[in-house]
DNA sequence: GTCTATAATTCGATAGAC
DNA sequence: GTCTATCGAATTATAGAC
């Protein structure tokens, strides 16, 4: 074989990306560390010597970071269409939540770094815009926005996979608002 | 060693609750057929004998009946009450549902079967709830209910874990309620 | 019905040449 | 920086003895 010209920069890229494409598609078991490769066009040992082995890999793959806008001062209806907006941000970008989502269900140290971006990078934005119980509200919110993920994108559920942005800021939206801010809703 | 007393159907079911807790804890693909006759103190041949193959056993460890009751003519706080019960109920009996939660997010073909759970068994009792577009309403419900377990059972979120079932129906019964007979919800 | 032995495959990882 | 060759481990699955 001829050998690929030298690129370190865009063969891990290549790598990366391929890599990404696949966690998202298949979870980290089913995908090898040859299939990488091959979807990269690229020796498998390169793989090994970008990202060390494929949690490495994978790891990166999975770096997620959920920057939320600032919900201080804005009203239920506004914070629920904020976010809205950012979920369909996140999964137009990229499909590292995607990565992240299907790895968490079969692998600890995936949930693990799942709820940490719920609790540690969400949270703290959603509780400036809870009127009390922060730790419940924030992971109620959690709770239908990745129910709604795993419907619309793992399962595939025609109904909800045929939705645009304003229809599900219609449906879901309220939800997402009330969670927040309704003070009828929780034990009493 | 001395072989095991003989009895077919004991060792059957000693196998495959073996494998369903083995699928609910961990997933499709890092089960073995070795843990699974390990854990249930058996050959791993005989796991073959009786199932085939992984694959078989996985068939009938996630093998899932979701009997709704009878929802018509119930209000939208009963309606709600009804469906977070079955939901505690189902959970509580066998982890059959955690079975194929955690199987459906890496193998399309477990995503198919917890779709049509969905459709198909919980669909028409909760499109009997609905006051319209019963399609978007039942699989708002599914999402939500999917969404809770998902944050609570996968990835243990305190907040979710520690609420008992009068706190969850609390929480989540009116957005249940709503999904189904909200006219303001959805698209205009 | 139960168990032993092993075939056949697949995969992650390493060593080292170019 | 890229690639070849290969090792060693793990796993599914089979054949057949007891």
């Amino acid at each position: 074989m001829t050998p690929r010209p030298r690129d370190a920069a865009g063969t891990r890229r290549a790598i990366l990306d391929a890599g990404r494409a696949q966690f998202a598609r298949d979870g980290f078991e089913r995908v090898t560390i040859r299939s990488v490769a091959a979807e990269a066009g690229v020796d498998p040992a390169l793989v090994m010597r970008y990202f060390t082995n494929k949690a490495g890999l994978f790891a990166e793959a999975a770096a997620l970071e959920v920057v939320l806008p600032d919900l201080t001062g804005l009203g239920p209806g506004a914070i629920a269409d904020a976010l809205v907006d950012r979920f369909f941000e996140l999964f137009d970008d990229s499909p590292t939540f995607l990565v992240l989502l299907r790895a968490a269900a079969t692998s600890g140290e995936a949930a693990e770094r799942l709820l940490a971006v719920l609790l540690e990078q969400a949270g703290p934005a959603l509780a400036t815009a809870a009127v009390d119980r922060p730790a419940e509200r924030a992971a109620l919110v959690g709770s239908q926005i990745l129910g709604f993920a795993f419907v619309r994108f793992v399962l595939g559920a025609p109904a909800l996979t045929a939705m645009d942005r304003a229809e599900v800021r219609a449906w879901i939206g309220p939800t997402l608002a009330r969670y927040l801010t309704d003070r009828d809703l929780g034990p009493a």
